[in-house]
RNA sequence: GGCCCGUUCGUCUAGGGGUCUAGGACAUCUCCCUUUCACGGAGGAAACACGGGUUCGAUUCCCGUACGGGCUACCA
């Protein structure tokens, strides 16, 4: 049973590379029939935000990558939060096992005796001290000390932390599922705290214990994590306990500039970074969303699926289920993927192009009883859907769609000056005052049958229809360019049409 | 600085020793369609980072360099 994990930590709202690691690695369960699970990792305590963590469900949610268990979905392995996992003594016990194996220490020293450690191997000229085989001996830790003093400080209740003992001089390799092999020298890697003075383990041994006991299969993370794979290898090496397999993402970077995408760079360059909208609880600052700003979360998900990934054949529009089916690990980029706003827009699009006329309709009619109120004539499905039927192109997100196409559900109060003063004349004038009669002999009032009889009152008038028909458009419209001028028309209907054209005649 | 990872059009990417005259998509430009604007269609411009190998042959394999990214906390 093939077994992924999604961890965040609830440290502020999900962004939308979070949800690409959660995304890929709910495709690769799913794919094989196995689990997908949601675990919090807010072990940190300094860093949590209130309403991070509905926010993830909640933004989970609304993607459609449902969790099998985990907070907010219950399991069989509850807690799944590692706050509470902490009190339940999990990490504790672990790292105890890795104290009587020889394989991780009592480190005594503070946080301001590292920091002095630190500078004054800078100032000596030493870059990147860490603690280590090489530095170990020389500060305060159970292996450094006597048995007795190591005992003695416990007794008194010392602050301490539980470091891993790190064995210089191994090379350390993994295979991982979209790199392949990777190796690292175990020198270079520090003892890394296991356990911190306020008792709660860090992410390298958390992480560790959870998937362990909740027998995780595939650990899929995002890119940042590579460098502290070794620590992790070790971990499970001196555990006894094999590893999963591990799959590190390539990250998502910034539009333009360097770097990765970050919170910051969402609204200032106009696209969100987020699933959905986020308040700061704090600030009260807030960033848009994907969902507010109108995307599906089908093409939301779609987009991101791309980001990093392909399927190696010329299709880009996938749904969630089609994407369960063919996704895979080793058509996954080792470098990073530029976000670019203006595809992402395009899947909207696409989507959009593709949705039924009748449920546009219905969305949009619902969109119009807000606008323009429930008893308004116009905000029926009807109208709303051969509203959608001549909008539909013209638009990228069904938001749009009555900014687009406004004219259409009120006259205009004014007319394209270009239009008028090259259109407007003598001939014109006659043209108009003929037209409603001739409209009005029409069988039925359909875009066919009414452009017929105008081209035909045109024609017998001896002007050419291209003359009038851009006026005809400006008097029903107000502007020189929008929706299909006969299918507008039909839209209207003989009444709002006639309308229209004694409202510009009683202007000019 | 050190360590790790990476590098095909502006962007996302296909390809992977000869079929590459390097393919697709977004964006961009031109033309066609059209009453307009979109949509759609046709076409254009646009890339194998550089230097060494290996090889009959390298964009593809190896090594360097450059560049980009990540990490370098009692944060995840």
């Amino acid at each position: 049973m093939i077994r992924t994990r999604f961890a965040p930590s609830p440290t502020g709202p999900l962004h939308m590379g979070g949800v690409r690691t959660a995304l890929y690695a709910y495709l690769f369960a799913k794919q094989h029939n196995g689990q997908f699970v949601l675990r919090i990792e807010d072990t940190d305590q300094n860093r949590y935000v209130p309403g991070a963590e509905e926010y993830i469900l909640e933004a989970l949610t609304w993607c459609g990558i449902i969790p099998d268990e985990g907070v907010g979905f219950g399991g069989k392995h509850e807690p799944y939060r590692q706050s509470e996992r902490k009190h339940k003594g999990f990490y504790m016990d672990y790292a105890k096992r890795l104290l009587n194996s020889g394989n991780a220490y009592y480190a005594f020293d503070s946080a301001d005796d590292l920091d002095i450690a630190r500078k004054n191997a800078e100032a000596a000229g030493v870059h990147g001290w860490q603690y280590d085989a090489s530095t170990r001996m020389n500060l305060r830790n159970s292996l450094s000390l006597a048995e007795q003093e190591t005992k003695h400080l416990l007794d008194q209740g010392t602050s301490y932390v539980i470091r891993l003992k790190v064995q210089p001089g191994q090379t350390l390799t993994f295979t991982d599922m979209v790199r392949g092999e990777v190796s690292f020298d175990s020198t270079l890697v520090d003892d890394k705290v296991l356990i911190k003075a306020d008792g709660m383990p860090t992410y390298h041994l958390a992480h560790i214990v959870d998937d362990i006991m909740m027998e995780i299969t595939h650990a899929i993370r995002g890119e940042e994590w590579l460098p502290s794979a070794p620590a992790h290898i070790l971990i499970y090496q001196s555990l006894g306990i094999p590893m999963p397999q591990y799959a590190h993402l390539p990250l998502l970077l910034k539009p333009e500039g360097n770097g990765k995408l970050s919170k910051r760079d969402g609204d200032r360059l106009g696209f969100p970074v987020f699933p959905l909208q986020w308040k700061d609880p704090i600030t009260g600052e807030v960033s848009s969303g994907y969902r507010e700003k109108g995307y599906y979360a089908d093409s939301f998900i779609n987009m991101l699926a791309l980001l990093g990934w392909n399927p190696g054949t010329e299709q880009e529009v996938f749904s969630l289920d089609e994407l369960v089916k063919i996704f895979s690990f080793d058509r996954v980029h080792k470098s990073g993927a530029r976000f670019d706003p203006d595809k992402a827009k395009w899947f909207n699009e696409q989507r959009l192009r593709h949705t039924d006329d009748a449920i546009l309709g219905e969305h949009f009619y619902h969109e119009l009883k807000n606008i323009l109120g429930a008893d308004h004539p116009l905000a029926t499905l009807s109208y709303a859907t051969g509203a959608v039927k001549l909008l539909k192109e013209r638009v990228q997100f069904e938001n749009e769609l009555y900014e687009t196409g406004k004219y259409l559900f009120e006259a205009p109060t004014s007319y394209d000056d270009k239009v008028i003063s090259k259109r407007w004349n003598d001939a014109a004038k006659v043209f108009l005052q003929n037209l409603p009669d001739v409209l009005s002999s029409v069988p039925e009032f359909t875009a066919e049958l009414t452009k017929a009889a105008f081209e035909k009152l045109a024609i017998d008038q001896g002007i050419k229809p291209g003359e009038v028909l851009q006026l005809f458009r400006v008097i029903m419209s107000g502007q020189g360019s929008g929706v299909d001028l006969f299918g507008m028309v039909a839209l209207f209907g003989k009444d709002e049409v006639f309308e229209r054209i004694n409202r510009f005649q009683s202007a000019y």
